[in-house]
DNA sequence: CTGCAAGTTGAAGTTCACTTCAACTCAAGG
DNA sequence: CCTTGAGTTGAAGTGAACTTCAACTTGCAG
């Protein structure tokens, strides 16, 4: 019990349900070893891509994207810190863009829209990358790209 | 064709479809006056909440989390830059929280995770309000409260 | 070895955030 | 007046991210 966690233990440790996990396995996200009877064992390190897991959740990003961002460790040994460096590096833009998309928020709301001009698509927003034509979750229909900037 | 959209024209401009208006509009996140023929006319200041909307959502905020913001600002009147500002500084919290969700994870990635330790819980990362066990996406099961700082 | 909490599966159900459809009406140009 | 594109509604469908359920099996403590 010192080796490897059951999916309850896993489930304690990292706040996540185990249906959850379960569901996590099933697309990709996270590996279990079997026991002889069946059972799910875990790798303690599995812990570490749960938390990366519920982390980039809670910031708007997909699962199938986290998969795709995982799938970048190595599957065959156990990841070290210079692999989850390497991911790192290639998340980092992701992140970046997320962060700055906040702060522009958190500071257009008390800066830009506490100037008086008259839509959030204005001012500092106007540039080509803010488009907001970008992703939401749910069905989604392909628009002829929105007239963001004028008027 | 000066002072109100057309839901056409708004769905253009802020780049979200007019089924999804229409879907924002049941929920009470933006508001639409009517014509005699009972289409839908939007002021231009609803532009500003429908970007507001979407860019809350694209940092992983719930339409529900964002109407209860909305509310805050006055429904009898346009609301004013003072008005959104006040929206603002209740709104920072959250953005603050989020942001520094994200950049901890950014520099966890290439910083704690590169010092060897086993766990994204550990180092910086294990401080009570750092709790993954918060929200996400989907039906919910209200676990005992994880153990996420231990071992 | 017995009991029982914890684990297993597949199928079905739920919530959120929409879209799609059908059937219809409105608005503006020719 | 006629057409046509844009708008209206309610109901049903969709995809993501899970949970719940039923029926069953494992693993460990006593």
């Amino acid at each position: 019990m010192h080796e490897s966690l059951t999916i309850g233990q896993l489930s304690a440790r990292s706040g996540v349900a185990p249906s959850a996990l379960r569901y996590y396995e099933r697309l990709g996200l996270i590996r279990a070893e079997r026991t002889g009877g069946n059972q799910r064992r875990y790798a303690r390190t599995e812990l570490r891509r749960v938390a990366f897991v519920r982390i980039s959740q809670q910031v708007g990003i997909s699962l199938e994207e986290i998969r795709e961002a995982l799938d970048s460790l190595p599957s065959s040994r156990t990841p070290t810190p210079d692999d989850w460096a390497a991911l790192s590096s290639a998340w980092r833009e992701r992140l970046d863009e997320k962060i700055r998309l906040l702060g522009k928020l958190r500071d257009d709301l008390d800066g830009c829209i506490g100037c008086g001009c008259l839509s959030l698509q204005r001012c500092k927003l106007n540039n080509p990358e803010d488009s907001l034509a970008g992703e939401g979750p749910g069905a989604r229909l392909v628009l002829p790209r929105a007239d963001v900037t004028r008027e």
